[in-house]
DNA sequence: CTGATTGCAAATCATTTGCAATCAA
DNA sequence: TTGATTGCAAATGATTTGCAATCAG
């Protein structure tokens, strides 16, 4: 069981960055453009499911043959660090790193044990439990890993006739 | 920055579950009582902070120089799979499994980045946040991956001659 | 006795790194 | 021009696995 995809399942689109926002905010950090960097932006911007490294890295190698996974890795690892990109372990056992655009507004990730698909949720109940945590133990909170795994309404209650 | 230790900022003791019960949980799954496992779950039992499977290696090495760290991480993999311990990933990065025994109540992880301290909070919030999300969203959550990242109360609010 | 479990060493697999060559600014 | 970035190949490091020997029930 694999990966399969992501669902917002809301139905509210993300806002994706354009790459003019994306490119102006590399530079902000005095970083270069190089055309890796730029491929590998724009496979993020059109992609409509977490990639992993390698995934991103197959995306890109139908435009760049020659682009190296090492530069994959070290590309996400830059934008990470500068907040362009978000990282996330989806699979079961959070081996492997998944990333995305950095997107507002917050969500949490829900994979289906069944399917693999990868629902995107959001819960204000949840920002609000994290300030009265923040609150109570007196912490200050700068990131949250949260990861729900379960069965899909899909795979919860399978249709009769229906393939999952 | 290294994980150091594990407090229970609420100073509630958990309870720990004692080795009879945990003999006989292992036997009602129809696993073996070895000297190892033996071992490695008194390691757990008595265990303040949160181990990899390196830490529970160190420790059990005291009393058993033979105990091989693939049993350790097969032992692990095992009682894991009987739900009799639990896994998080608590260091950055999430590269490295962290080891506790299966308690209630539940309890949720918070990492100092400066300190390295983990503290494990409660939060009935969160658990109704939980409940919601099944209802609105139509998904059954098995399992919960929460952790933050932050500054723990006596990092985010240094007293003036306290070391850390 | 017999299958479960272990020790050992080798394998795996995602990710990182050193280094010389290349490129953006 | 020059430091940032890349490709490549080798290293890393946590975890897993094959296999023969050992042990619990």
């Amino acid at each position: 069981m694999q990966l399969q995809s992501i669902c917002r399942s809301d139905g509210i689109m993300a806002r994706i960055p354009s790459r003019e926002e994306l490119i102006r905010s590399l530079k902000s950090h005095g970083l270069r453009l190089t055309s890796q960097r730029d491929l590998i932006i724009s496979v993020l911007r059109e992609s409509s499911e977490h990639l992993d490294a390698e995934g991103i890295w197959r995306s890109v190698y139908q435009r760049d043959q020659s682009l190296n996974l090492a530069t994959v890795y070290r590309t996400l690892h830059t934008l990470t660090q500068v907040k362009m990109v978000k990282q996330s372990f989806l699979g079961e056992g959070q081996k492997r790193a998944y990333y995305e655009l950095e997107d507002k507004p917050v969500h949490y990730h829900f994979a289906c044990l069944n399917c693999g698909k990868v629902l995107e949720l959001e819960s204000e109940q949840i920002s609000q439990a994290q300030d009265a945590l923040e609150r109570y133990y007196g912490l200050r909170i700068f990131q949250t890993h949260l990861k729900f795994e379960g069965l899909c309404p899909d795979c919860a209650a399978p249709k009769p006739n229906a393939e999952q």
